[in-house]
DNA sequence: CAGTGAGCGAGCTTCCGCTTGACTT
């Protein structure tokens, strides 16, 4: 029997183009790369120009076997993996494994996974590039040099296991340098003024709002700008009147999905990716790691049906967004929904929601303009020259608005002139002053960045792809450089200055400034890592770097430059450099003097030590041992004053006594805790061990000591087998195995017999095994 | 994950970019 074979990336679009093609096709996939650098190792011959030693990745074993087996039955083989360097690349090493020649193996393209789109394709194959094979592997090559021999210097210079690499550091390098901007901000304050008017229409009074942009600089001049308006009538002294308009945005790319996601639905850009993963295997969406905008034709044209048919064809107008990013590949379309004309898909929440805001996104792309209108409406007064503006902008038609409005990074206070409508009004009316007030204000610095505005920001420098966002942002979080917190703001006063009924009235208001949800924060180690790699590698921690290697990458798959060249040129300076670096730098740990204890005069330092960030009282002498303390969750060693870093030293503190025994307080390695009797118990979160007193101290280890005693359900020593109340619920404890109870079973009525027979089933059920390391 | 309360001592750690699965002997 004669079979061709078609082979792609991703098994769900096998399944896809299987339909298109008649039985006379097999489509299976590579899953993805199938050879690369093995994980230990450099595995470049530098001795020999370069060159890869490439091996069959890990788990691809079967995957190619079931390749080789397929190809072995076929008479022709398509290489139809995504349009990009890495699928190029992708195809090249399918060539080598499945023995086919490069030069005529035969490659097919498609941008559209649609039966025409397939079907041209493979009936005009063309042979594999193999400059744009060479570009993916100098991107290959030149990524593993730099972050093999990286983070080795780490290694020895800062501390064991940190990474370092091309696209993680810089990701990094942009925390840190927000949060020290942030740190450096100097706040001031200073006056915005807003009036209120009455405004009477046929017996009935509403309030004109109405600002003026003059910025007041202190209270002073505050104070004199309300007493020269005492007194003062206020006039209408004209209206103005601007439509204007508003356009979609572009169909989501997996960057701008993540973004909308977070600020929407509240989704990690790791959940994002998993709810959908789920969406596109199940055939809701199209695929989701993708940098470009466009939608295919008929994509298009389904999304005019189902658009005139809800919506009227005035809410329709066709659009072609262009891919505005530099570094795009465009190997796919934008995500879309499969069939646009589906609103539905899921039961599950998470995946409902993805998918509307997706279906919304996608159909607002190809709808109507908004048309606005904004009216501005000028009020003069008969004391001064002094002007205010109240500002009103209704929605003549709301077009795209319709089904979807993008939200915004920055959650500035919610824009007062929107959508509120201006009545019309002559000039020369006269608004009665309700009141005038002066509210201080502060200035803000650039706010710290979200995991979805980080991809923003990555994407922007052209660093990273669609496939890596989502990892990336979990490296650096599990190498301990960022952190995701929420954290509490301060109090922080301001002053209000009103006028009303020619009198001037002075207030003193609190508000809560500086509290943080979920927003990415540098560690220490973060911190002493970049400056390290800054100092030292000032080139690759460049924010430009990636756009600058990129551009040679593009040289080299237009033929233009030979590969092993260019990674020569990148290679010789780099590995002097880490020669250089590695002999004469010094080890790096971010010591800072903070100045010299009020009663002994020892110098204090701070800085990251073996087990964290640390201060130090005194050096090491002869008869004497330096004192050491590790600094608080949210302290920082860039950050902490002398008087918090003496606090440090109040542990461990003795709380009194109870029941004739010590009560202590203290941090450990598992968080904050109270000791008493040799007993240990875990201070509940907000309770500060600094803090904590003898009376929270004993409510504490009384409830703790009623809960252990709650603990043993049920005790069967002679099998040694127990039933314990645990965190999440009673569970069975043999040796040092546990055992789930079966949903409706009551613990308390556990025999020992019903206990092995849990054990024994639980022994035979395949035991799962936990996705490990690689080991040779 | 099922309950702990230190302080390594030999050998390993690590990159970026494609893609999903999680076994028989």
């Amino acid at each position: 029997m004669s079979k061709n074979l078609v082979i792609v990336e991703s098994p769900a679009k096998a399944k896809t183009i299987n339909k298109f093609l008649g039985s006379d096709f097999e489509v299976t996939s590579s899953y993805g790369h199938i050879r690369d650098l093995p994980s230990s190792g450099l595995a470049i011959d530098l001795e020999n120009n370069y060159e890869p030693i490439y091996e069959i990745s890990e788990d691809k074993d079967k995957v190619i076997k079931e390749l080789q087996k397929l190809a072995k039955k076929a008479t022709t083989i398509y290489l139809a993996t995504d349009e990009d360097r890495e699928g190029e690349a992708i195809a090249w090493h399918l060539c080598s494994v499945l023995g086919l020649d490069p030069k005529d193996a035969k490659r097919i393209t498609y941008t559209e996974i649609t039966e025409k789109a397939v079907k041209f394709a493979v009936a005009n194959p063309r042979i594999i590039n193999l400059d744009l094979v060479n570009a993916q592997q100098a991107r290959r090559v030149l990524d593993r040099l730099v972050g093999y021999e990286l983070s080795p210097v780490l290694w020895k210079k800062v501390k064991p296991s940190l990474s370092a690499g091309r696209v993680q550091s810089v990701a990094v390098r942009i925390i840190v340098d927000r949060e020290r901007e942030i740190n450096g901000f100097k706040v001031e304050s200073f006056f915005k003024l807003q009036a209120l008017f009455n405004l009477s229409d046929n017996g009935k009074t509403t309030i004109l709002k109405a600002e003026n942009n003059e910025k007041l600089k202190n209270t002073a001049a505050a104070q004199s700008y309300l007493n020269d308006l005492i007194g003062a009538k206020f006039y209408v002294k004209g209206t103005e009147k601007k439509p204007s308009k508003r356009t979609p945005a572009a169909p989501f790319t997996t960057s701008t999905l993540q973004q909308e996601a977070s600020r929407k639905l509240g989704f990690s850009v790791s959940k994002t990716m998993v709810v959908a993963q789920r969406l596109y295997e199940a055939g809701h969406i199209t695929y989701m790691r993708t940098d470009s905008n466009s939608l295919s034709e008929t994509a298009m044209s389904s999304l005019k049906q189902t658009i005139d048919s809800k919506y009227g064809n005035k809410y329709y107008r066709h659009r072609k967004f262009t891919t505005k990013n530099e570094s795009a590949q465009e190997a796919h379309e934008a995500i879309r929904p499969t069939y646009a004309e589906n609103v539905q898909v899921s039961d599950d929440r998470d995946e409902q929601r993805l998918y509307e805001l997706i279906w919304k996104r996608t159909v607002a792309s190809q709808m109507s303009d908004a048309e606005l209108e904004k009216t501005v409406i000028t009020i003069s007064n008969d004391k001064n020259a002094k002007e205010f503006y109240a500002q009103g902008e209704v929605v003549l038609f709301d077009g795209f608005l319709k089904v979807y409005t993008e939200s915004a990074d920055d959650e500035e206070e919610a824009d007062d002139s929107s959508d509120v409508l201006l009545p019309p009004l002559k000039n020369g009316l006269e608004l009665p002053l309700r009141q005038l007030t002066a509210t201080e204000r502060y200035t803000r610095p650039q706010p710290r960045y979200t995991e979805a505005s980080l991809v923003k920001k990555l994407e922007e420098l052209g660093i990273g792809r669609p496939s890596t966002y989502a990892p990336t942002i979990s490296t650096v979080q599990k190498r301990g450089y960022i952190v995701k917190e929420s954290r509490e703001g301060v109090e922080r006063k301001f002053q209000v200055l009103t006028l009303a009924a020619d009198a001037i009235k002075e207030e003193v208001k609190t508000e809560i400034t500086g509290s943080e949800k979920n927003k990415l924060f540098p560690t220490d180690i973060g911190g002493v890592v970049t400056d390290f790699l800054v100092k030292n590698f000032s080139n690759i921690l460049d924010y430009g770097f990636t756009a600058e290697v990129e551009k040679k990458f593009d040289d080299v798959a237009e033929g233009k430059q030979e590969w092993h060249k260019m990674i020569d040129d990148f290679y010789q300076p780099f590995h002097k450099n880490i020669d250089t670096t590695t002999r004469e730098s010094e080890r790096a740990s971010g010591e800072r003097a903070l100045g010299n204890h009020p009663v002994s005069g020892e110098p204090i330092i701070v800085r990251v030590g073996r087990f964290g960030p640390m201060v130090q009282v005194g050096v090491t002498s002869e008869d004497k041992k330096p004192q050491y303390a590790r600094l608080k969750a949210q302290q920082s060693i860039e950050t902490i004053t002398l008087k918090e870093a003496l606090d440090l030293f109040k542990l461990p503190r003795v709380l009194g006594e109870f029941e004739g025994k010590e009560v202590k307080a203290n941090i450990g390695r598992f968080g904050p805790y109270v000791q008493h009797d040799g007993k240990f118990v875990s201070l509940p979160k907000g309770t500060d061990p600094y803090e904590v007193n003898l009376d929270e101290a004993e409510a504490l280890i009384l409830a703790k000591r009623e809960s252990d005693a709650n603990k043993f359900i049920a005790e069967f020593p002679e099998q040694d087998i127990q039933v314990i109340l645990g965190r999440f619920g009673a569970y069975i404890k043999k040796g040092k195995e546990n055992y789930k109870i079966p949903k409706g079973t009551e613990a308390k009525h556990l025999t020992l017999e019903d206990c092995l027979s849990i054990i024994s089933e639980a022994d035979k059920a395949p035991k799962k095994t936990k996705r490990g390391k690689k080991t040779k």
